[in-house]
DNA sequence: AGCACGCCGACT
DNA sequence: GTCGGCGTGCTC
């Protein structure tokens, strides 16, 4: 009777646990606590992921638990059970909970995928539901009816999942009658959880005989077979053999081993064995830093000791040894037991500094990277959530690596875009990096030659220190450089992509058997407009940003359009500055360059390097390989050929056009280019000769080629920090894209006009306190996409708590007032536009 | 997002 | 009469 009592919950006074959990798989306005009682056999804390029935079927879910606590309410019914508790290699830390909450804050994402993106969410693979009988079938339900079927299945089939069922009756027929079944309590189901693991183990296998043993053992013919005699002598003789090698070394199958087993021969040992990607040997690390290099590290080392979380950016010129600095202060850290994470862009493009560092710090170090199976990511996440890894070297995720004492987050050439997520969670890494770095008192240091806006700013006003790398280091000096205007080619009839002076210089290099590099930045499908006789390219009138070209179903030429403020105009007849009667579209690419620059100089071996040749898994190192083995004279690619490579025989490089980055619809245009130019002039003269670089461009007198070329960030930064100030852009405000999908154009424009109101009605009514400018709604840069249409209204602001809280809001009234099929996402301060 | 409950047309 | 259509509404 107790039973029913406390069923009914009319029992009073009996305290129970109860677990406040979030539903993973729960969609923006489903993320929120639900409370589930926990079974006083379970161990559950918060952390902890657990299995809970959900919903009106029941169904199993993976959950966060993120609370627990206890309660004497009467009504125990209230709360389902919860069904079972994951491995709690998964658990989350402390911290780690905290990781989580702080990206639902900034991102605006769920819980769920706030939890997929700091552990390696492959590990969380489904739950399986269990079905077996508890009563016979009672004689009510005849022969041929569902549960007649259904039960007889369950009861035949040793185990029987849910899923099963449904495959063989299908989901309509067998859930019907399953439920009935429950119900009555005939059939009982239970959630359980999959080995999801995957541990994989080393079998280690050793011998307490001796020689002489296996000798009497043979004469005593206790050792039926030869194999068995050599399995024992081999593995005297070593001491101790992993499965695979004993096998490979004496031909023994497991068979034979688990006979030698038996008979107490042998021993097996299993231990956990991680699956680990190549990792460089360590070598003696034998390096000197010069005055400039040792004083940058010193002022850095000393932040790591003052026990508070700091920041610093390490501003150095190419090639001024930026590794160096950043090796002695990971070693400092190391040293004083606590550990490291160290992003880089993309591991494949920078193939060196990834050896330099694993080279260093040998195998205590995690290599983190998109090229990782699930297994290989699962287990380089648990072997440095169990303290066996110093250093942490990955891409953007790397920045959750599970370290429990955290020194340091390096974030190297910080200004990349590639440290900004674009899909759910959009977070950045340096803000995810800041936030660790203030739960573990460590140092973020930020390095790059030629650092964000945003982060020099931030050092400019004491917020980071700043410490400087000015000289090159040893003998190089920094190239010299040269601009070339390319109208006064086009005036002298050369419409090709190189002008006379390039292809002269490209021969000369050939001839003294030196390489170049050529830099063609041909960047996404959107393209500008300019004239070709004077250059001039066509802006937007309020963001100074230039207008993207667009395709139209009613215009044949299309039309002009700004991503900011949405600002739309007419594709010119002619050029409104010299009268020119074409205008031009502007964009070519690697292929098209590779072609005429063959014509050109037919004997020349030329190497490609673009997203399109670099497809194969390991082609990106092949063709570096080729090039630095001097199998061509000239490289010619994407941004890929501009990051970090060290070619001492390289002296000419080329950027073909530099305007082509210059002039894009973003308003980090001016940014980029001189970040690239900068990086690609930075590949020349890092031998004993001296370098030169040719900058080909249709607007020489734009101040940042001018910039770029010397290499002078200060003067770069104090030009363009005015334009930001003026025209409103970040550092000096922060930028929200809220972003409409649709499948039916007419949803996508209604809805997107309807957050623009919501937005407004928020504005003046709780958010009075929150300043923002809106601008839109407007068709996204790519209306339509995978047959969806897209509107975005792009919003001025200071990324504040308030401004959240509005967003939240804002999102949360969203997804419940809108039809399902329309969807809304914000992204602060997306990487491209 | 799923999934159940619920109220109207074309089939055994 | 019933199977099943997908419209609303809830999920501890």
């Amino acid at each position: 009777m107790s039973d029913n009592n406390i069923q009914n919950g009319t029992r009073l006074g009996c305290r129970f646990r109860l677990a406040s959990v979030y539903i993973l798989s729960a969609p923006y306005h489903l993320d929120k606590p639900f409370d589930y009682r926990i079974p006083d056999a379970l161990k559950l804390s918060a952390g902890d992921f657990a299995a809970v029935p959900f919903g009106g079927g029941n169904r199993p879910e993976t959950a966060l638990v993120f609370q627990v606590r206890e309660t004497d309410e009467a009504d125990i019914s209230r709360y389902k059970p919860i069904s079972a508790v994951l491995p709690s290699v998964l658990s989350l830390s402390d911290e780690a909970l905290r990781t989580v909450e702080f990206l639902k804050e900034h991102t605006f994402c769920t819980t769920g995928d706030a939890v997929r993106t700091i552990t390696p969410s492959s590990a969380f693979s489904k739950l399986e539901e269990f079905l077996t009988c508890l009563l016979p079938l009672p004689d009510y339900y005849p022969e041929l009816s569902a549960e007649y079927q259904v039960y007889d299945f369950i009861s035949k089939s040793p185990v029987c999942t849910k899923s099963r069922l449904y495959s063989v009756f299908g989901a309509k027929k067998a859930g019907k009658a399953l439920s009935t079944l429950i119900s009555e309590k005939i059939i009982s189901s239970s959630i359980s959880v999959r080995d999801i693991t995957n541990i994989k183990y080393a079998l280690l296998y050793s011998t307490p005989l001796t020689a002489d043993d296996i000798i009497i053992l043979a004469k005593e013919r206790k050792l039926r077979s030869v194999k068995h005699a050599e399995i024992l002598k081999y593995l005297s003789e070593k001491g101790i053999s992993e499965q695979g090698e004993l096998c490979e070394a004496t031909g023994a199958t497991s068979a034979q081993l688990k006979t030698l087993t038996e008979k107490g021969y042998i021993t097996c040992e299993k231990r956990e064995r991680y699956r680990l990607s190549q990792i460089g040997r360590r070598e003696p690390s034998s390096l000197t830093l010069n005055e400039e290099q040792k004083k940058a590290a010193d002022t850095i080392i000393s932040l790591t000791r003052c026990g508070k979380p700091k920041a610093a950016l390490l501003h150095g010129v190419t090639g001024s040894g930026k590794t160096h600095v950043i090796r002695a202060v990971m070693e400092e850290v190391i040293k004083s037991g606590r550990s490291v994470i160290l992003l880089v862009p993309e591991i494949s493009l920078t193939p060196q500094t990834i050896s330099f560092f694993s080279a260093s710090f040998g195998d205590r170090t995690a290599v983190i990277h998109s090229g990782l199976s699930a297994g290989e990511r699962f287990d380089a996440w648990r072997r440095i959530k169990n303290g066996e890894v110093d250093v942490c070297i990955g891409t953007r995720s790397a920045v959750f690596a599970p370290f429990q004492r955290l020194g340091l987050i390096v974030i190297d050439e910080e200004q990349e875009h590639t440290y900004k997520s674009d899909s759910s969670p959009r977070y950045h890494a340096k803000e995810a990096a800041g936030f660790r770095c203030g739960y573990h008192n460590a140092v973020l240091l930020l390095a790059s030659a030629t650092p964000s806006l945003e982060s020099y700013h931030k050092a400019m006003k004491g917020a980071y220190t700043l410490t400087e790398l000015k000289g090159r280091f040893g003998s190089a000096r920094i190239p010299k450089t040269e601009i070339i205007d390319m109208r006064t080619e086009a005036k002298e009839g050369n419409f090709s992509l190189f002008s006379a002076r390039l292809i002269d210089e490209l021969r000369d290099t050939i001839d003294r058997g030196k390489q170049s590099i050529l830099f063609l930045n041909r960047r996404g499908y959107h393209s500008f407009v300019s004239c070709p006789i004077c250059g001039k390219v066509f802006m937007c009138p309020h963001c100074s940003v230039s207008l993207t070209h667009h395709f139209s179903r009613f215009n044949e030429n299309g039309y002009l359009c700004c991503h900011y403020c949405g600002y739309r105009s007419d594709v010119p007849e002619k050029c409104p500055e010299c009268g020119s009667p074409k205008v031009r579209f502007m964009g070519y690419g690697t292929q098209l360059a590779e072609e005429q620059l063959q014509k050109l100089l037919p004997d020349a071996h030329i190497l490609r390097m673009d997203a399109d040749t670099t497809t194969g898994k390991f082609s990106y190192d092949d063709i570096l390989g080729r090039f630095r083995r001097k199998e061509a004279d000239i490289l010619l690619g994407t941004q890929m050929v501009t990051k970090g490579h060290d070619f001492p025989s390289v002296t000419l490089v080329g950027v073909l056009s530099a305007d082509q980055s210059l002039y894009v619809d973003d308003y980090r245009a001016n940014e980029r280019t001189f970040s690239l130019i900068c990086q690609t002039v930075g590949r020349a003269g890092r031998g004993d000769e001296e370098g030169r670089a040719l900058i080909q461009c249709y607007t020489p007198q734009h101040p940042v080629l001018a910039l770029s070329g010397t290499q002078d960030y200060r003067a770069f930064y104090e030009t363009e920090i005015p334009l930001r100030k003026s025209l409103v852009f970040p550092p000096f405000c922060d930028i929200a894209v809220l972003s409409v999908t649709a499948v039916s154009e007419e949803d996508a424009i209604n809805a997107s006009g309807k957050l623009f109101e919501q937005i407004k009605t928020l504005v003046g009514t709780g958010y009075k306190d929150v300043g923002l400018q809106v601008f839109g709604p407007f068709e996204a840069p790519v209306y339509k996409l995978n047959e969806k249409f897209r509107m975005r209204l792009v919003i001025k602001s200071r990324n504040g708590k308030r401004f959240r809280a509005l967003f939240r809001e804002v999102l949360s009234q969203f997804g419940a007032a809108m039809p399902k099929n329309v969807t809304a996402s914000i992204d602060i301060n997306p990487s491209t536009v």
